[in-house]
DNA sequence: GTCTATACAACGATAGAC
DNA sequence: GTCTATCGTTGTATAGAC
């Protein structure tokens, strides 16, 4: 506990104003912003609100105000790094028997854009949090099984969608969060030449 | 590596003495017993020094002693929950070409036996942790490349290594930390009959 | 004037260090 | 064992938009 009200031995660089800011400014996207960063830097358990807080320049209780604590907060961060369903949508059309080979081929792409960083916060994020995983959970289930695997396989799309779930994710982890060398470091051809026979046989192939 | 298994019983119930233990025991590995435990049931943060020194029934100060801190002693202690190196051995000999069955066998019968609750654990710990991530990328360098796959396979090992580990995690993630239906509740044989396929690609099969 | 976004302070809890 | 730092959260007074 803290008693010390009376010296002042804070001294802040910038004096913040009280009170409701200039109508311009914008404290709800300022913290979504400042929160997916320091997620990304931090993890879950790793990042705190104060820092959050301290990078969006507003007091940590603006947390509370807008989100209703650091778990909302996290939850509405999480808004997606690339949207996933629009993904499997461009790969559909074309022939169905190289249908890995566009969705891996794009998947690349996009997670190569922000140099990994962001799909590895979302990894991690996954990995490390009830909430996410749910998140993740709903995902396959929803938009795999049911906009990918009816168009192309008429048998157990489940189970097709979650193997081939495990495959994609187990790559994206071991290449952007645990950087494991040769992978980590892979082009593209070669991973798509690698990979998509082995997604493909679990999209159309012949399943036990 | 394995610590001397001397008599380490087991905490429950049993009084805690004070002063210098008779000769044989051995706070050292009874730290190291139950960092396991503890880190395997809350992860590396939901850990605490005091839970892990309580469960060993010594002074939380013996972490410090003996390993200089959390993160030390998590180190040591993440000195496998069931040896890859072991099941790898067991599952070469034979006939190349069914490797794969073999060791998806032997790994989720390994997985299964605690419920997985194990297993999760430590791949949130390693999805979660900067050390434990370094630990599995040692492991997947050092142990699969080197153990199986010079055995079983010439041509690239590191990138047949990585590929391999990829598909494991995966699954080993979204079975067992995600559960994803149907993959969670899905039995042996249908796991084994879907990915070792996949999996005997990677391991012996044409690579580009 | 009313409403609300804001800043500041402090709380209880807890974990790691000494 | 004790101490200290810091966590997420809450209460409350205030400044500015409407």
């Amino acid at each position: 506990m803290k008693e010390e009200a009376a010296g002042v031995p804070e001294e802040s660089g910038a004096p913040r104003r009280r009170g409701r800011r200039p109508g311009g400014s914008d404290t709800r996207v300022a913290l979504l912003e400042a929160a997916r960063t320091v997620f990304a830097e931090r993890g879950y358990d790793g990042a705190t609100v104060r820092m959050i807080a301290d990078r969006a320049g507003v007091d940590p209780a603006m947390v509370n105000h807008w989100f209703g604590g650091k778990e909302k907060l996290f939850v509405a961060a999480l808004d997606l790094p690339a949207d996933p369903g629009a993904i499997l949508s461009e790969a559909l059309p074309g022939d169905p028997d190289h249908l890995a080979e566009r969705v891996i081929a794009r998947l690349l792409q996009v997670w190569d854009e922000t140099g990994g960083t962001q799909l590895a916060t979302l990894l991690q994020s996954i990995a490390s949090h009830e909430v996410a995983a749910g998140l993740l959970r709903e995902f396959i289930g929803r938009v795999l099984v049911h906009k990918v695997l009816s168009a192309v396989a008429p048998d157990r799309p489940e189970l097709r969608a979650t193997l081939a779930g495990s495959q994609m994710f187990g790559l994206a982890f071991v290449r952007y969060v645990l950087k494991v060398e040769p992978l980590a470091s892979a082009d593209h051809a070669t991973i798509i030449a690698a990979v998509a026979p082995n997604l493909q046989r679990y999209l159309t192939g012949r399943l036990p």
